[in-house]
DNA sequence: CTAGGTGCAAATAATTTGCAGAGGC
DNA sequence: GCCTCTGCAAATTATTTGCACCTAG
């Protein structure tokens, strides 16, 4: 399941320069799964065609990243590596001291973090690395190197943004619903139990979606998460939940309701840019639209309200800051 | 304020091998404050003895990561740094790509994410690296390299240790607090308010220990945070608070209470072993025996109460919630 | 024909090592 | 005197470059 070299010729991002063994080079470090180093590229290569020198795998390499197909980690090790980018957002990673695989993962939460550390230092942070060294399962568990996909595919990414939509789609519907519940004005009310209802739907879609992804590949389900995340089903309405059960009214109800819907229209956006054209990208945008179109009708509805209760001095004024 | 040669003296580590010119040489790296490359390292040497070859300094780097007074960083620069490991714990870096000045922090936030993503993939995780790399405040607001303090000194972390117990005893103020409000047995009751107590006599402690150690030098409370914290303040007793305020009996109030001293006298202990013998470690240390001392009062307790209520199937328990 | 692409060997750069001499205990 | 530390120069490793040649458009 590496991307095939079709695949990518399709698409082939990369600035009007020729082809020629450069290809051939590309392909071969496409079809490999790992981390690979530019020796371990070399020796693949010249297993298959010892006329390439060293200098032009470097300068393929080179190309490579400017061009968006490859990216240069570096474990440490005194030299680098090379993970394809092409379709793969930037990720963490899990590297094996022992067997020297090393692993990818994403982490919205560890994200948000960091950029609270940056932020409180008014540091501008423009990309980051975090890699765990250990041991792998395999290797404390006493079996040496298995020779196990390393890479995460795109069906990989499809399923965990479909897990992300659905928990948070999750997490919005109860929190609607509560709304509803909670909320006194029959507008209000209606408004939520509307965003509620849609939620539900949009719920029903993606985990037919996630039904079907896995039934495309009954395995996909049990290989290892890659993108990890609790604040962002959780997170993005909890405050809001919170504020709901002590009793809110029909106004505050929807300025909370439309500050969840920016930060998740936001935080799906975010992760949309991420995944850049794989599946899970389509995912995350159209969930991402799918809030936004939720954002719209809290906003509308929360004009009309302000129209409605106008500029009568009423208390409720002071709740603004809410 | 760098670790001075004198305290370092007295404190050696590393085993026992002959003294020269490495001393020299140890004497100027600890001297330095930032992250230095071999070269640089080098470089100063030479300006006060021209006769030190780099071999040696290399050679002095690696008996110095051996003795645990230097830490080899990478910033991906294709070369590595060395930090001062002595009484430094292991920490995070943000990097200005523009300055190549770096930044220590520590977020028990982002370190306890990754133990989560390593347990999911059973990876036995042994240490790691978080780099942010970007623009340092200094640099994006057009002021070229500004000579402040990259290193992070034992004041900071006391302070940051301090802090984060503050915070924590807060927090368990509050909810044995709110416990002994909610608690209906008198025993239990009586226990809570015994604990909110001693957590408010601490509390009074750490704060004016806290106000002593900014008397000492009034500029400390405006240097940049070290340690981040969140979930280690409030996540601790969270959960506990929650369920506590859905109303609770004696025993389940104490089972609670138990499960959050437990949580944070690890918690204080982890933190207080990475901070090695410094004053931060005091600290943590001091926190962390406190909480013990609770919790093994809660357990006492516990188990009295089990004696006392005994075998009767009694459903009084259940029937308790408000 | 001409801009790149390619091979080879030499150049860099960071770090390590072999070996003979120096120094501490 | 033994063992380790040092200096110096040579070796190693990863990566880059100069230069002459080759190749596709």
């Amino acid at each position: 399941m590496p991307t095939s070299s079709v695949d990518f010729e399709r698409a082939r991002p990369a600035g009007g320069k020729r082809s020629s063994k450069r290809d051939f080079i590309v392909n071969v470090f496409l079809r490999q799964e790992g981390h690979l180093s530019a020796d371990d590229l070399v020796d693949l290569i010249r297993k298959e065609d010892h006329r390439i020198s060293r200098a032009t795998v470097y300068r393929t390499l080179q190309w490579m990243m400017e061009a968006g197909i490859a990216r240069k980690v570096d474990f440490g090790e005194g030299r680098f590596r090379f993970e394809p980018a092409y379709r793969h957002p930037r990720h963490f990673h899990l590297i094996c001291k022992s067997c020297n695989q090393s692993f990818e993962f994403l982490s919205s939460d560890i994200e948000a973090l960091m950029e609270e550390v940056a932020s409180a230092r008014n540091f501008d942070a423009k990309q980051s690395v975090v890699q765990i060294y250990g041991t792998c399962e395999d290797c404390s568990t006493g079996r040496p190197v298995a020779p196990k996909s390393g890479t995460t595919t795109e069906m990989i990414f499809a399923r965990d943004a479909l897990r992300m939509a659905i928990a948070t789609e999750r997490s919005g519907l109860d929190f609607y619903t509560r709304a509803a519940r909670l909320t006194h004005d029959a507008r209000g009310r209606s408004i939520f139990q509307k965003l509620a209802e849609e939620e539900k739907e949009h719920l029903g879609t993606l985990e037919a979606r996630y039904k079907q992804l896995l039934s495309a590949d009954p395995q996909l389900e049990s290989r290892p998460t890659f993108l990890f995340f609790k604040g962002a089903a959780n997170g993005l309405f909890s405050q809001g939940a919170e504020r709901l059960s002590k009793g809110v009214n029909d106004q505050q109800a929807l300025m909370i309701g439309i500050r969840c819907e920016r930060g998740s229209h936001r935080f799906f956006q975010k992760y949309g840019e991420r995944f850049e054209d794989s599946e899970g990208k389509q995912i995350f945008m159209e969930f991402a639209s799918e809030e936004k179109q939720h954002l719209e009708l809290l906003i509308r509805e929360y004009k009309g309200l302000i129209a409605r209760k106008g500029r009568r001095p009423r208390k409720a004024a002071r709740t603004r800051r809410a």
